[in-house]
DNA sequence: CTATTGTATCTTCCCTGGAAGATATACTGC
DNA sequence: GCAGTATATCTTCCAGGGAAGATACAATAG
């Protein structure tokens, strides 16, 4: 049986820092390693379709609120979980590229309401479909029972985590 | 039963677009929440010693290293997964806080070598300390059955990611 | 010993996002 | 209706990291 990285770390702490115990590495520092790796894989494949992560993001929030694909900033903002002035920065650059468009609120003057333009919704749609398939080719790498079993585990931890009580999207401010 | 986040969003898509199969989500939409939140409050815990989680990541790779606690700058790059570009400003802002020392590597005059100070060592063994009593406080909120479930899982999952075989640290280039 | 090529690190420039303040508009009590 | 406060977005400035080029030194061939 070959160790893992993780593993290896943790037997220098052993030799290093014998009075700590650097257990929870066994679970932490793999699940981050895991979250890098996908992460990269997932932002290959954004870039095959002209974007980056940040933007597919902000392309879903609107593709899943609907036709006719509207969000206030602030609520993607939300959706995405990142400050207001990264959602102003990420829809400058689609607004720029065609995928979005930015108008007034018709009935609040501060408002503003972003829209995915058809380009912008044939280009995620089509990117939205190859990303999935990719995902499932990365959790593939786990037989089906495992897979279960690690969705029920994530499950029970992120309850525990992140309280579903809070009103969840995340607690900015 | 609740449901959570990555469970609406799924149940949003599965409206939107019934075509595509968001399975994949339930583990990796929620292994990337479960991160972001993990690296939430371990940056927490690192700031009350000063440090980012970068300076923490070039510390630890020292102190690791065993007396007398040294690394070429390449090295740590390797360590931390980062480029050497990165390292080099991490190690700027150490040495400016008076945590590591750089100088010529005697052997190599291309080489440098950085090295953690008395000081550095000091503050990163206090660091660690209660860094990995934080990684256990956030691990506990799973029964240990479930946490070694998951660690199995992860394992698994990791080695199928990155082939231990690839030499590893990463492939960077 | 010189020229060429390779290697380790650092420098520069760029991109992204956060924090805090600025601006414009909306509400509320009087 | 007006003052004061609250809210939504945008702007500005800064921090951190990546990519590519610059620099300094080493190794090798001839």
């Amino acid at each position: 049986m070959t160790e893992d990285h993780v593993a290896r770390i943790q037997a220098e702490w052993a030799i290093e820092r014998p009075d700590v115990d650097t257990g929870p590495q066994g679970v932490i520092g793999r699940l981050h390693r895991i979250a890098n790796h996908l992460t990269g894989e997932l932002t290959l494949l954004y870039a095959k379709y002209g974007l980056s992560e940040g933007e597919f993001d902000v392309l879903a929030a609107l593709r899943r609120a609907g036709a006719p694909y509207e969000r206030a900033p602030g609520e993607i903002a939300l959706h995405t979980m990142v400050t207001t002035g990264a959602v102003t920065k990420r829809v400058d650059r689609l607004e720029q590229a065609g995928l979005v468009q930015r108008r007034r609120s018709d009935d609040d003057g501060r408002g503003r309401v972003v829209r995915l333009t058809p380009a912008g919704r044939r280009l995620f749609d089509r990117a939205f479909t190859a990303h999935m398939a990719n995902e499932r080719r990365l959790l593939d790498a786990l037989d089906p029972d495992d897979a279960k079993q690690l969705e029920r585990l994530l499950t029970t931890w992120l309850a525990a985590l992140e309280p579903p009580s809070a009103g969840g999207e995340k607690h900015f401010r």
